[in-house]
RNA sequence: GGAGGAGUGGCAGAGCGGUUGAAUGCACUGGUCUUGAAAACCAGCAUAGGCGAGAGUCUAUCGGGGGUUCGAAUCCCUCCUCCUCCGCCA
């Protein structure tokens, strides 16, 4: 979330931010409503502290009277601070429900777009910040989709799935469960060389790293909740990963943090039913491997470019036709200042499938995380945080099937022959 | 799952109802000394919030929450985590 002093410094710009999330009329209202929700706490801090503070200094002067022996001026005072308890419960009390709603004021603020997203509703709207320069690859009418390809070769049975859990939960089997191995393998080699440090976290987490890193309360219908153990299911490693600094005060010189993580994902995807369901174009469980990078607030940006290149260079070395696009303010994620998405072309179903998002959140997950850092001036402030896909599994597998496919069987990349232990999948 | 023990500043570790936000040591930062370093010595060294232009000052925090009390790191309740033993088990 925001900073309520940043929100007041900044309103306008804060203001402005809304509108192009496309934010308009009463909703507008809640920066207004939280700036007065602070003024309150401010005011009712005031007026607490005047009383503990005197209370605090006649307590003191009754252990000094006790010792005295001054018994009855004792008593004296102690009335005094007793007839004061009911103000101060009542204070109290106030005081925890205004920083209750000035909380949940702000968890409905979403971050400050960055100056370069553009203005839009959907993701129709997204800006092409980088189209595939060569020619998309025609395969014909003969082109199979990755479901079909799937079943061919015996790589993967949604049916299977579906018996054992329910439907969106693919089986993979065979050279199927192989590819998928080896990708992740290649993946986080690839994070590995550029620097991460790998992370095998939790796959469940607890409320509070949920809510740090902003899911709660923002997705909580989209996550898998264990009850009995009040417990979610990590939709992505950025969860668990991200949540290893909080409350953490970190050295400047240790930035930048830069750690990757493999982890299984789970989506309820709820309301999304029919649309782009297909095969693994959208489903319950996939792969993903996951960069993160907690730096400091100058360099974020840079290193949002840096982890651009990344994903670009993975991309690459899988020879897949891709296109990285900035998201509109309608399809920005509310945590998010500035998001790339790529884009991998798949040329049976004719259609580009999202297969990474990189952003940058600024402050706003670390000043719920609590990622502080030291600076220059011995001062603590937020870090940036910044996170990115590099990459997820399943669409990424479908591509590579779909566009690959040819009489012979699948050719795969050479980057993922020793991966794979295979050329081609037949 | 059962029984017992423990959670204090970056770390170690005192304090166990009264000016203790917290002794001491180590680590860290600055200074003196030195050609330089080490050692020695001196000083500084938690987080968050309020008020203040600032110096500063007040409030809260000794695992989390609640309670008793004029006053709690110290007493009580509850939750969490860790350790030891028993049981079960990949």
């Amino acid at each position: 979330m925001l900073q309520v002093n940043f929100i007041r410094e900044n309103k306008e710009r804060v203001l402005a931010g809304l509108k192009t999330r496309n934010y308009a009329g009463a909703r507008l209202e809640i920066v207004d409503q939280v700036l007065a929700l602070d003024d309150r706490r401010k005011s009712t801090q005031t007026e607490l502290d005047t009383i503990l503070a005197a209370n605090n200094k006649l307590s003191k002067e009754i252990g000094g009277l006790y010792k005295a022996g001054k018994r009855t001026e004792a008593e004296g005072l102690k009335a005094q601070v007793e007839s004061q308890k009911g103000k101060v419960k009542e204070l109290e009390s106030a005081m925890r429900q205004i920083k209750e709603d000035l909380t949940n004021g702000l968890l409905e603020i979403p971050n400050v777009p960055n100056p370069k997203v553009p203005a839009g509703n959907t993701d129709e709207d997204n800006e092409v910040l980088q189209d595939w320069a060569g020619d998309l690859p025609d395969m014909g009418d003969k082109a199979q989709p990755h479901w079909e390809l799937g079943e061919k070769y015996n790589l993967f049975d949604f049916g299977l799935g579906a018996k054992i859990t329910g439907a969106g939960f693919p089986l993979f089997r065979g050279k199927g469960a192989r590819l998928q191995r080896g990708l992740i393998n290649f993946f986080l080699d690839e994070a590995h060389k550029a620097g991460y440090e790998e992370i095998i976290p939790p796959l469940l987490v607890n409320e509070d790293s949920a809510r740090a890193t902003g899911q709660l309360p923002d997705k909580e219908g989209q996550m898998y909740h264990a009850t009995k153990d009040n417990l979610y299911l990590i939709p992505t490693a950025e969860v668990p990963v991200t949540n290893v600094y909080r409350d953490v005060i970190i050295n400047e010189k240790d930035f930048p943090i830069k750690m990757t993580g493999h982890t299984p994902c789970f989506r309820r995807e709820a309301g999304s039913y029919g649309k782009d369901t297909k095969g693994l174009n959208r489903v319950h469980q996939f792969d993903k491997v996951e960069i993160v990078q907690i730096v400091h607030p100058e360099k974020s940006y840079d290193v949002l470019q840096e982890m651009l290149n990344h994903v670009e260079g993975l991309l690459q070395k899988l020879e897949l036709p891709y296109r990285i696009l900035t998201l509109c303010g309608g399809d920005l994620g509310f945590t998010s200042a500035l998001t790339y998405d790529f884009e991998v072309y798949s040329a049976a179903q004719k259609r580009w499938l999202e297969v990474s998002s990189v952003s940058n959140f600024e402050t706003y997950q670390s000043n719920r995380l609590k990622v502080r850092y030291k600076g220059a001036d011995k001062k603590t402030h937020l870090a940036h945080t910044l996170n990115g896909s590099a990459l997820a599994l399943a669409r990424i597998v479908a591509a590579l099937l779909e566009n690959n496919q040819t009489e012979e069987g699948i050719k795969l990349p050479k980057a993922l022959h020793s991966y794979v232990g295979m050329e081609v999948i037949c």
